[in-house]
DNA sequence: ATGTCACATCTAATGTGA
């Protein structure tokens, strides 16, 4: 199984770039980021795939969600949620047989950091009660915290900016032990220091690779298991962020 | 301190969020 997750920045803007990837692409799930739309204002190519049932949860002007389930997973359309800590369209939770399958958009934290600590405390939260109920957990999408210093490149590195601080990465690690997930970047490629998903967008910081690790693929012990490949695909698109494509099994 | 981009609004230039 091939999962993906992108923050396109701009579902609108990006529909054709979208649209050309998702057809050489080919993953079975995909999350989706930044739409900034409603479901009425997403590009109809997009809603009229076929071969994907589509949950689209957005706003707007800016945040948004989407996720993304090929038919031949769900037989009948999946049941789809919003856990309680969501807001600004930023969650969308599908669940897909055994699994439960999540795209998320974790606040920036520029204009609020206490929101966004409140968001990633919500989601450790949920991720520790799907783990008690016994349900294997997919969470795909942009988190806004660079887990450790390895994840910023040193030229980015600072101490003291959102996205780097202490207590952001104490609620991610924390997401992860009480979620039993795992880091499938890190999982894959422990020693790689030059993975990252996203780039300033001025001085070529993209293409000199000057970026941070932001945007993830964690998973429950058991799928964590039958992870095979990851990528960060820093070639592709003109949003800020790259894709990021996982196999599974 | 700076830089870019998508999308919004009093549809042209400026604000906002990131």
């Amino acid at each position: 199984m091939k999962v993906a997750t992108w923050n396109v920045n701009g579902i609108r803007a990006r529909a054709a770039q979208l649209r050309e990837w998702l057809e050489h692409e080919r993953p079975d799930v995909i999350c989706l980021q930044e739409i900034k739309a409603t479901p009425d204002q997403v590009p109809r190519d997009l809603c009229e795939l076929g071969e994907h049932w589509c949950f689209w949860h957005g706003a707007r002007a800016y945040s948004g969600v989407g996720l993304l389930v090929r038919r031949e997973l769900a037989e009948v359309r999946p049941e789809s949620a919003h856990p309680p800590f969501d807001h600004d369209c930023r969650i969308v939770v599908v669940e897909l047989g055994e699994v439960t399958a999540a795209s998320v958009y974790v606040p920036n934290g520029n204009r609020d950091l206490p929101g966004k600590l409140r968001f990633l405390e919500g989601m450790a939260t949920w991720a520790q009660e799907c783990r008690t109920a016994g349900r294997p957990l997919l969470i795909c999408g942009d988190l806004n915290v660079a887990r450790t210093d390895a994840d910023v490149h040193p030229k980015e590195r600072k101490a003291g900016i959102v996205g780097q601080l202490p207590e952001e990465r104490a609620l991610l690690e924390a997401l992860l032990a009480e979620g039993d997930l795992v880091d499938l970047c890190r999982a894959l490629h422990p020693e790689e220091d030059r993975l990252y998903t996203w780039w300033a967008p001025w001085r070529n910081l993209r293409q000199r690779n000057i970026g941070w690790r932001i945007d993830y693929v964690l998973a429950s012990a058991p799928l964590a298991a039958r992870a095979s490949s990851f990528a960060s695909q820093r070639e592709v698109g003109t949003s800020d962020h790259a894709p990021v494509v996982v196999v599974l099994g």
